[in-house]
DNA sequence: AGCACGCCGACT
DNA sequence: GTCGGCGTGCTC
């Protein structure tokens, strides 16, 4: 019966369109089902696929019957059907391929990335008549082993050149294959050793509220089904709420998936659940191994364990009969995939609830606007909580307006309240928090006499003064030169280093308060070793250190009860960056971190430092004010038709040739202008925000819309597009995060 | 991407 | 002639 089989193919290429149809041998007809990942010869070579359908053979084109071949081998791994529905959506909605979905949803086991790197043969002696091979054998003289991207990169040749040189001195034996198998010891986060972290009984005994919030949730749960946003103020117990109805939801012998912004920064979370439900989890974190990821999705896939936490891609796991999705901390970026295929795992979640019928819930003291309009909608169902647990009082907030400090003649960073309640705060034994959403030391160096500005040659961008290794980084590329002692333009000695970032803090407040003892966390601390960030974690928790300073890396739910003073160095950096979340992005930047003061019985102070303290988002998140702050937030989306109002298509075209990727921009712009007949509002080719990244150039297209069709639409027409890959780079982004 | 095919200059 | 570089076209 079942004859032919429609395999997506794991071939990368554009003009590659994704499925084919191939012959199901007799012998293979038992074994194979939808979601079966297949062996299949394709042009000349083997490659693995999978079964998204079956056809029949006589509605198959006459020609096209005559070219087909058979399936090699079916595996015994299988995505599971309603997973292939779900990837079949998102790349129609994403305008991406489907096997870029599939690929999500089935790790492989082998561990091989299969990024090609070539490896000079320094024993080679012939010469080389030919210039592309010379320069690309004098470059690998040099780099003793690079890829394709990267000789290119360097040399400045096409890739495809590259590519033919770098295969005609392999054949010549000039240069070695690698296939890079990326199995570099990783560090590995020993989860569930946070033993440290209290948890006290409160958790056992439900608060009236969250006993409430169960309630309504679960009986959502057995009558409309409704997705649930779930908002808790910071420290409300939202956590132990999701136990409860997951508790419910696996008595009934159904699985959950949960997802958290990013596992490395949320270990309580998991070390809870971990607790709560021994045996039972798996665990998704960007710390395993291909090897081990597939072993935990086998066992996801077989039904040994029902409950899978993990960040963004853990969407996908293959969960027995599912029956619940949390999604905490919801209105975090990293849900959103910033790179292709740009999924979001919001949208990936709704979707999946909708097709598998089940309870989905949002979770966040700071919910998205977009949530929030989906409650005033309607679509979802609002579940609150407005208390702490045990009542424990939300810290104080004060805001202090830097231009009076600047008036007053005090030119430092600090204001002198800071600084007083700094030395409160130690005298008391209790900790603070410092924060700075900004790295490094000083964020520009300049020539007094002349006027230079030390820039990143390969971006758009200053230079960040790092005090740790006295470099100056770019904090876009790997740009990193040693400090310098004079103007390189004018050869004066008057350099200059301004704007601060939190290694200065960290060096000012020893200033005011010698004793002081500090902490600092942030990229550049997180990104160094993985074992570092517990360790400072626990040096700032044991209370060996007093003040912690650092930025967004540590809003996210740490916990820590001893600390009673927040400072909050400058809330204007993350308010005035202009994309039109930069308001959102600061109202829950100062809530989460507000909400890490007085989680111990002490309750706690929040110090805002600001040259703008008339602003709403300021003024709405110090009085706690959510209402208000959504009511302003919305008004100012609609007024300048942002989401929740519109959906925004981001299309971003960037190569080394300005000249090129603008004329490219501009003819994909008109044409677009010219195909989208529904009232759609295109915006460009505008210039990016950082014009210049890695030396390439970036243009952008914004499509703005009432509807989704018409986005999907123009990006089936963007897909059909061929551009040549080696001048340009060119993707789009459906719902994107940020516009910069 | 990666492979075959075919064109074209260079060199036995 | 013919070898190897290099552009082009195709993939069920």
């Amino acid at each position: 019966m079942k004859k032919i089989a429609k395999i997506a193919v794991d071939v990368k290429h554009p003009r590659v369109k994704g499925e084919y149809s191939y012959i199901i041998p007799e012998e293979l007809k038992e074994k194979i089902r939808i979601g079966s990942r297949v062996l299949v010869p394709f042009n000349n070579k083997k490659t693995r696929g999978f079964v998204v359908d079956f056809e029949e053979e006589e509605l198959i084109d006459e020609k096209l019957r005559n070219k087909l071949k058979s399936i090699i081998e079916v595996e015994e791994v299988a995505i599971p059907e309603a997973l292939i529905d779900l990837a079949k959506s998102l790349s129609e909605y994403y305008g991406a391929y489907l096997i870029d979905f599939l690929k999500l949803m089935c790790p492989v086991k082998s561990g091989l990335k299969k990024t090609i790197t070539y490896k000079i043969n320094r024993q080679f002696t012939d010469s080389l008549n030919s210039d592309i091979q010379k320069k690309i054998y004098l470059f690998l003289l040099d780099k003793e082993r690079a890829s394709v991207e990267e000789v290119s990169r360097a040399t400045g040749i096409e890739k495809e050149k590259v590519r033919n040189g770098l295969n005609a001195l392999y054949k010549k034996n000039a240069v070695f294959k690698e296939y890079d198998a990326a199995n570099r010891a990783k560090i590995k986060y020993s989860l569930g050793n946070y033993n440290d972290y209290n948890f006290d009984s409160h958790e056992i005994n439900l608060s009236v509220e969250q006993k409430d919030a169960v309630k309504t949730i679960l009986k959502n749960f057995d009558e409309q089904k409704k997705p649930v946003l779930l908002f808790g103020v910071t420290g409300s117990g939202k956590t132990e709420v999701y136990i409860r109805v997951i508790e419910e939801v696996i008595s009934r012998g159904k699985g959950a998936i949960i997802l958290v912004p990013e596992i490395s920064l949320t270990p309580q979370v998991v070390d809870i659940f971990e607790r709560r439900f021994p045996g039972k989890i798996a665990i998704l974190h960007s710390a395993l191994t291909d090897g081990e990821r597939f072993d935990e999705w086998v066992r996801i896939l077989k039904g040994e364990v029902n409950i899978v936490i993990g960040a963004r891609s853990a969407i996908f796991a293959p969960v027995k009969n599912l029956g619940i999705i949390v999604l905490d901390e919801e209105h975090e970026t990293s849900y959103k995939q910033s790179e292709y295929p740009f999924y979001d795992a919001r949208i990936v979640a709704r979707l999946r609830a909708k097709k598998e019928d089940l309870l989905l819930i949002f979770g966040s003291a700071t919910p998205s606007l977009e949530s929030i309009y989906e409650v005033q909608r309607g679509n979802f169902l609002l579940v609150k909580m407005r208390k702490r647990i045990n009542n424990r009082p939300l810290p104080a907030f004060e805001i202090i307006d830097m231009r009076e400090e600047l008036k007053k003649g005090n030119k430092s960073i600090f204001s002198r309240r800071l600084i007083e309640e700094l030395e409160n705060t130690v005298a008391r034994k209790e900790q603070a928090i410092l924060f700075l959403n900004r790295r490094g030391y000083s964020t520009f160096v300049l020539c007094r006499d002349c006027g230079y500005v030390a820039k990143c040659p390969h971006c758009d961008i200053s230079l960040v003064y790092h005090l740790e290794d006295k470099s100056l980084k770019c904090h876009y590329c790997d740009f990193k030169v040693k400090a310098l002692e004079t103007c390189p333009k004018c050869k004066g000695n008057k350099i200059g280093y301004y704007g601060t970032g939190t290694e200065k803090i960290e060096e000012e407040i020893k200033r005011f308060i010698p004793e002081i003892k500090t902490v600092r966390i942030d990229a550049d601390v997180v990104s160094k070793k993985g074992m570092m960030l517990k360790e400072k974690l626990l040096e700032f928790k044991t209370g060996r250190a007093n003040v912690l300073i650092g930025t967004q890396t540590i809003a996210k739910g740490l916990d820590f009860p001893k600390v009673s003073l927040i400072g909050i160095v400058l809330a204007d950096i993350t308010l005035n960056i202009p994309d039109f979340r930069s308001g959102e992005r600061t109202f829950q930047l100062i809530t989460q971190v507000a909400g890490r003061a007085g989680r111990g019985l002490t309750g706690g102070k929040v110090l805002i430092q600001t040259y703008c303290p008339e602003s709403y988002v300021i003024k709405a998140a110090v009085s706690y004010d959510l209402n208000n702050f959504f009511k302003q937030e919305l008004k100012n989306r609609k007024e300048y038709n942002y989401p929740p109002f519109c959906h925004l298509l981001n299309i971003t075209l960037s190569g080394t040739d300005k000249e090129y990727v603008e004329n490219l921009s501009w003819k994909i712009c008109e044409m677009l202008k010219s195909c989208i007949e529904e009232e759609v509002e295109i915006l460009g080719p505008i210039p990016a925000l950082r014009f210049k990244i890695k030396d390439n150039f970036r243009y952008n297209i914004l499509m703005k819309s009432k509807k989704y069709t018409p986005l999907i639409q123009a990006q089936k027409q963007l897909k059909e597009i061929s551009v040549n890959e080696d001048k340009v780079n060119f993707s789009w982004d459906l719902d994107p995060y940020e516009l910069l």
